[in-house]
DNA sequence: GCAGTTATGAACCGATCAGTTCTATATGAT
DNA sequence: ATCATATAGAACTGATCGGTTCATAACTGC
């Protein structure tokens, strides 16, 4: 009954996040958007409720699919696993640079509190999974401690992609906490 | 000879600066730089090309702000320096949260290259004085190394003062790190 | 106080913004 | 083949964007 429609939601989400992970929330026009996706404004307004909530549902998307990589919880848990998500965590997929999540953060004041919400969550969940890697270690200091300190480290390894830096250096600030947090 | 002008360039700046801070270049519209300089659009076009000419003005004005305060060159050099950068670098005066040039590394992608160039700029000074400092702790891991890493660490710092987290999770985190430094 | 000069403020400009409406089209059910 | 239905695409809306123009106001030198 009826005309079907020729996208769904996630390969819709899937198209749109890119563009708001390279040119965030406010410089993303609707225009872009339906280039990108394939998908006519109709076909959007469809789905979303407005430009807002295609964000959001793009964040959350992109949330859920760095949780399903499931960086921290490769077993043995311990600095290995610390270390693939400082080097394998922040992407440089083309348009995709850093991370969504900490980009998001910059427009924080004009964004909604459901993506406030999401991110915060997000964090405290990736927080907890280091503390627990890092318990696995038994260092001398408080592993819960350390996680945030590693979480911040992070947050700056992934601003720090817009810039033209490169892997190299990346994989050098790495290794040299990296070396910090094994000698604990 | 003609009417006075009532503004001078700097007092602009010091007032679009917060704008621009906290919305992002784009989200900044020449509305609310108005309103917020006191002075209309012809004023401000009359002292700067346009919008972007703004922007990058303000950024330079924050930056050689920033430099003034010497945060990293008091005598004598060495963790204390580093603690104070990591402690009252990253500001939270009302709308100014963080750091403009962090803040502004996530609009690269639309900003001009002088925008780009005056933060590789000043990231590069902030490092070869991080390193200074260190070096004058004569630890045992390379000091421009270190110096890179610290500078993440700063720049996540900087970003997460976008989250409610609040000054006392950062004090912790960089309580963290500089137990660690000092150790080296 | 007049002439010449410069800044101001408001009106104006085309473009684009997010979002809506309306028509044409493609489908499934009968 | 036809009808009901839900889509797609384009036209449209009012607001706002960055930027320009222009009449008016405020000043200096004479």
């Amino acid at each position: 009954m009826g005309r079907p429609k020729n996208f769904n939601r996630e390969e819709v989400l899937e198209k749109a996040m890119p563009v708001f992970w390279k040119h965030g929330f406010s410089d993303t026009s609707l225009q872009e958007l339906e280039r990108a996706t394939g998908v006519n404004k109709s076909g959007l307004y469809s789905e979303f409720r407005d430009k807002e909530d295609l964000f959001v549902a793009c964040l959350r998307h992109y949330l859920e699919s760095q949780e399903k990589r499931g960086l921290l919880t490769k077993e043995p848990l311990g600095w290995d696993n610390v270390e693939t998500l400082l080097k394998h965590g922040p992407l440089n997929k083309g348009e995709q640079k850093g991370c969504f999540s900490v980009n998001s953060m910059r427009e924080f004041a004009i964004l909604p509190d459901e993506a406030h919400a999401l991110v915060a969550e997000n964090r405290a969940a990736l927080q907890s999974l280091l503390a627990m890697n890092i318990e696995a270690e038994n260092p001398k200091m408080d592993p819960r401690r350390l996680a945030e300190m590693v979480l911040s480290f992070f947050s700056g390894l992934c601003i720090e992609r817009n810039l033209e830096s490169g892997k190299a250096s990346s994989a050098r600030k790495i290794g040299s906490l990296m070396k910090m947090l094994r000698s604990l």
